[in-house]
DNA sequence: TTCTCACCCATTTTT
DNA sequence: TGGGTGAGAA
């Protein structure tokens, strides 16, 4: 049974109830938590083998304590730790440390590691989880206060953009203009800065649907309270609103709060910050942990401020920087400083390491002529470590954008070489999980519309949208959910005869489902539901390729329920915490976008795809500006960050986005890199590839066009790009010293004008070529010939590899 | 009701 | 280029 997050009895107690009631714990148990506590008069092992800023940051208990951790430099062993501190000088019992994290895998490490401290269970530590679980485990408690019951259902993005798909609809609003994806952006926006639909500034709430905005928001919270529902902006929102309106019960949490403990403070968003602060006001013991240099979700409503506002919102703060880094290479490190040292806005920390391996690899970066090349030159790099003993879990591939991912997939698939993709779509977003979830939610909790809605017609039972707006307008005017809407219809005659009997026959069912939840075993009736619905024929009869897979996840579905002790447990756990396990056993190279690789490290990290537009990314810039850029930037000092022995960055000069190529230059972080550190690789006819000579060319080429090319860009990392290539000092800068904009053109456009393609190849032209031997021309395209070589197969080659015969 | 075709649009993502 | 969506036909 692991521990999820339903309360139970004994969390009910109330916060000055004496502390062993409070967490339901006997008196101390000899070698327990408390006994610890109770008798830690010599100096404890878990202070051993610190440094003394670590040190300090664990033993400052009192008062408001920000730890600045730089990358690498033991911020999760600070904060496990300092709990395990806590408790074991009695200052504290578990159950009154409040301990919040961004995402559950960090909880659970946290848990993990907590418990290796001070030895067994953490059972004890009920308020150890992300900011949306504690917010939840709250909320219930006085769910009536904020007009909810204390077993709403979570609804997740889906089933939001869904309802509010159907208030657009309602005002009459125009849908194709004014997106319900887009509206679900902006509330969360809302949400995410702590405003309600009264808060919400008069321009904001005029710049959607058609001046309507703010009564949208209002009718989607009105719903949301009918259906007994929330959403996960709401968990935050409305525990804030429930604190502030109910005094009694912030002094309650007050009392229960002697210590609060945050990881990843520079990620908060104002409603978490001020959640926090409220919190906080009790003991005045607040412990934030974070790295300024690392907060790359601004884009999600993360304060960068908050983090740098610190000691003016908590006055009388201590702040410790912890600037040792235990992770990383000098040379890794000192490229990673030299470039995070381009921002401006930062609270400046200047880590170091005592690593000063002489054998270590410089950073390296690498050229390649298209992404495909890239994709080829890191598989074949990623095939040579392995032969040389390299785990493969030790290997990672940073891609800023997703869609990058596609080509190393495809040549491991190749190649053969086993991976994984991190942070796709988790488990209970998929399909079959979802609609899974919704037959179980309909049947612990009837007034569940928008799971009602979802499985309705699935599998196909023949009630289509007329029915279902038959449904809607009944239960519109009759002020009761779809269901009971549904029981009612099934007596009368506005539903037609096939139609009727379909719905009445579903409604049975959820009626007898019901019926049996509370003799039959969970996971059982769970069975029961997906069968006796038709659901699970329905995929053992799709002949699709996914069908079996899916089948496959719904078996998942229930082994996983087994877990938790009632289908309400289980629910509330699903939409809240249950990520997809990765097989963390079987030996894969890791690809994962550079945002999901923070808090990791790896041997080698491979960093391709460093290119003006798509890192830095265009949008950011776009709509960021030099703020943008600076989040950028922090973006590229994790990825460089996560590496211990190699980081290898790449870049590709041409990259084909939607269909067509873009060309495209260096980024200018690779300029902002030290040169003491880096190593430019020559890819020279290593693989018969196109190496540096070939970007050489093609810049040159490209920049003799240079007249189509608008210049604007005057940014100092351009200056000096350009500066240094007049030293000769880096192989990228771009001579001619403008910055031309990327375009897209098509794929044959840029190879013929801008690169121009060496005449003398022309189809039918017999070549030769260094490792292929000889061969005929089958196609050109700019200076990449196509070649039908007599013994090595068709091949691609740049012109420049091959001499006319 | 369901299927098909045209059209639109393309970062980063946790809960 | 490809996936997701909405309007129209079968």
């Amino acid at each position: 049974m692991s521990n999820h997050p339903i309360p139970r009895a004994d969390d009910r107690a109330t916060a000055d109830a004496a502390p062993f009631e409070d967490h339901g714990a006997a008196p101390p148990r000899a070698g327990g938590i408390a006994a610890r506590a109770m008798g830690a008069a010599r100096p404890a092992s878990y202070l051993d083998n610190l440094n003394p800023e670590q040190r300090d940051a664990i033993l400052t208990i009192d008062g408001p304590l920000l730890v600045l951790a730089g990358a690498g430099t033991g911020k999760t062993r600070v904060l496990t730790t300092r709990i395990a501190h806590i408790l074991a000088t009695g200052r504290a019992f578990p159950s009154q440390i409040l301990a919040v994290t961004f995402t559950n895998r960090a909880a659970r490490e946290m848990k993990e590691r907590i418990g290796h401290l001070v030895g067994g269970a953490v059972e004890g530590m009920p308020w150890l989880g992300t900011f949306h679980s504690i917010g939840v485990k709250i909320l219930r408690r006085h769910a009536e206060l904020v007009g909810l019951r204390s077993d709403f259902s979570i609804l997740d993005t889906d089933d939001q953009i869904r309802l509010m798909k159907q208030l657009i609809q309602a005002e009459g609003i125009d849908e194709k203009r004014w997106p319900a994806r887009q509206f679900a952006g902006l509330v969360d926006s809302w949400k995410n800065r702590g405003l309600g639909p009264k808060d919400i500034g008069e321009g904001e709430a005029r710049s959607f649907g058609n001046g309507l905005g703010r009564k949208l928001y209002a009718d989607y919270q009105d719903r949301l309270k009918v259906l007994n529902a929330t959403d996960f902006g709401d968990l935050l929102m409305e525990t804030l609103r429930l604190f502030c309106e109910n005094p009694d019960v912030l002094a309650d949490y007050h009392r229960r709060f002697r210590f609060v403990l945050v990881d990843e403070y520079q990620d908060t968003n104002v409603v978490q910050y001020l959640w926090l602060r409220l919190l906080a006001q009790g003991s005045k013991n607040i412990c934030c942990v974070g790295d300024d240099d690392q907060s790359i979700y601004g884009w999600r409503g993360a304060e960068v401020d908050n983090i740098l506002r610190f000691e003016k919102d908590f006055p009388g703060a201590k702040v410790i920087r912890l600037e040792r880094n235990y992770r990383s290479t000098a040379h890794i490190l000192a490229s990673a400083s030299h470039l995070i040292a381009h921002n401006e806005a930062r609270l400046g920390k200047t880590l170091f390491t005592e690593n000063e391996d002489p054998e270590a690899e410089k950073v390296c970066v690498a050229a390649a002529w298209d992404s495909e090349e890239e994709a080829r030159s890191i598989g074949d790099e990623i095939e040579r470590l392995q032969r040389g003993g390299h785990s493969l879990n030790q290997i990672a591939i940073l891609v800023r954008a997703s869609f990058q991912m596609r080509e190393f997939e495809d040549r491991f698939v190749t190649l053969g070489v086993p991976y994984r993709v991190v942070g796709g779509p988790r488990f209970y977003e998929r399909l079959e999980i979802r609609d899974a979830l919704a037959y179980f939610r309909i049947v612990a909790q009837p007034a569940d519309d928008l799971a009602f809605e979802r499985i309705v017609n699935t599998p196909r039972r023949g009630l289509g949208d007329a029915s279902i707006q038959i449904l809607h307008a009944y239960g519109r005017a009759n002020r009761v959910p779809l269901t009971a809407a549904a029981g009612h219809l099934v007596e009368t005659e506005e539903l037609k005869g096939k139609a009727r009997t379909a719905l009445r026959d579903l409604m049975q069912s959820f009626a007898r489902w019901r019926e049996q939840l509370e003799h039959l075993p969970h996971t059982e009736l769970a069975e029961i539901i997906l069968e006796e619905s038709g659901y699970t024929e329905m995929w053992q009869k799709d002949r699709s390729a996914e069908a079996p897979g899916r089948l496959e996840n719904l078996k998942e579905l229930i082994r996983s329920m087994q877990d938790f002790e009632s289908l309400a447990g289980f629910l509330e756990h699903i939409s809240l915490v249950m990520d997809r396990d990765q097989d963390a056993s079987a030996d894969a190279v890791s690809i994962m976008t550079l945002h999901s690789a923070k808090g990791l490290e790896f041997d080698t990290v491979f960093l391709p795809g460093w290119e003006e537009g798509l890192f830095p990314h265009q949008r950011a810039l776009d709509e960021n500006g030099r703020a943008g850029l600076e989040e950028e930037r922090r973006l590229a000092y994790v990825g460089i960050t996560r590496a211990k022995h190699r980081a290898k960055i790449w870049f590709a000069s041409n990259r084909r986005i939607h269909g067509s190529w873009q060309s495209s230059i260096p980024s200018r972080f690779l300029d902002e890199l030290p040169d003491a550190h880096v190593e430019v690789v020559e890819q020279q006819n290593r693989y018969g590839g196109y190496g540096l000579d070939t970007v050489g060319a093609y810049g040159a080429s490209r920049f003799d066009n240079r007249g189509s090319f608008n210049s604007t860009y005057e940014t100092p990392g351009w200056q000096r790009a350009r500066a240094n290539k007049a030293a000769g000092t880096t192989g990228f800068a771009t001579p001619g010293g403008e910055r031309p904009r990327i375009r897209q053109i098509e794929g044959e456009l840029i190879a013929r004008s801008v690169v121009g393609g060496d005449p003398r190849f022309t189809v039918g032209a017999r070549v030769f070529h260094q490792k292929f031997g000889n061969g005929t021309v089958s196609s050109v395209d700019g200076n990449k010939l196509t070649v039908d070589f007599d013994r090595a197969g068709q091949k691609r080659v740049v012109d420049s590899f091959v001499t006319a015969l």
